[in-house]
DNA sequence: TACTGCATGTAATGAGTTACATGATTAC
DNA sequence: GTAATCATGTAACTCATTACATGCAGTA
């Protein structure tokens, strides 16, 4: 993915130092629960990542686990030490990597939109915008999700569906 | 990363055909050299991955091979076949996949950024428009870059810029 | 001659994916 | 009682990363 650097988190490990730091004292299953409520497909919050990242770190010292039990049913509940506390704020404010343009797949489509036929295209924005403007409208599975959280993500959508609009300009004019 | 479904093209796949219809005929290192250019520190373009890429597709007869030699050198130079044609068309008009927020460096410190102090906050945005207005003064690595590719570029900088502008006013608001 | 770029690969490693497996608890 | 959810993990697999290795060709 991104290892970019030795000695600096990558960002699914700085992400999860984040989540800790909300949601501690946090298990593991949480923090998985809160990777999959993402609306990024990129962050799938599997078991087999998350259990094996959270070792990792407890391992580093970045978190730490106290056992707790509910009943019979035993689990581990993890905080942010200071020094993971630190590394997030390290990974946070990397001005950097916060600039790099990452991984978009509509970014990747529209490099390469001339290649197919102008109905295609045509069609293919349209059914995008439509897409998007029913992601928008959606409770956006609002169960976990913060306030905070929405505002993000809907002022997100609301710049894609702008920029949707100044591409279609941009193709009109011939310049994509 | 995100082979969500089979008998699909993962994002990298669908990109390495287009890069082959758009270069062809093209070498295996051509192709390393394009993803390379990408402003993306995603995607990489090392040998490690590119040369078994460019291998699974001709196996699966996305691309085909023709042997070529300038002197002593040899070198071999791929062509979109039809099939793969098809599967890149099928790539390219993934709505589903297209509206899919990907992963974004910059989105992901912005969930967290209420977990800093507002003037490590204030002084990160400062220092992110600073980079994002530097890295659009830049000749953007031009020597392969087409025109095109330069619109699309400079448009999803500009947007950006404005979603900056646009999360400043939510976070004087109180709303991130 | 030496350096840079073209061109092709491989080996070890790291890390995420799917799928499987187990068991406790809660809601209907 | 049974289905869903909480909670933890492992195993096989895929694939990208870094680093290394080789050799030809053009240029300063």
């Amino acid at each position: 993915m991104s290892k970019i650097t030795e000695d600096k988190l990558t960002e699914m490990e700085g992400l999860a130092l984040g989540l800790v730091k909300t949601l501690q004292p946090a298990s593991a299953y949480a923090l998985a629960a809160a990777f999959a409520q993402s609306p990024s497909a990129f962050w799938s919050g599997s078991a087999g990542a998350v259990y094996p990242l959270v070792k990792r770190l407890a391992k580093a010292g970045y978190i730490s686990g106290e056992k707790a039990r509910t009943g019979k049913r035993k689990s581990t509940l993890y905080r942010l030490t200071p020094s993971g506390n630190a590394m997030f704020r390290d990974w946070l404010l990397d001005v950097e990597r916060a600039i790099n343009p990452g991984f978009d797949p509509l970014r990747s489509r529209m490099s390469m939109i001339h290649l197919v036929s102008p109905q295609k295209r045509d069609a293919f924005l349209a059914n995008v915008e439509t897409a998007l403007h029913d992601t928008k409208t959606d409770p956006l599975s609002a169960k976990h999700s913060t306030e905070r959280f929405r505002a993000l993500h809907n002022s997100w959508l609301k710049q894609r569906l702008a920029w949707l609009g100044r591409l279609k300009a941009l193709i009109a004019a011939g310049k994509i």
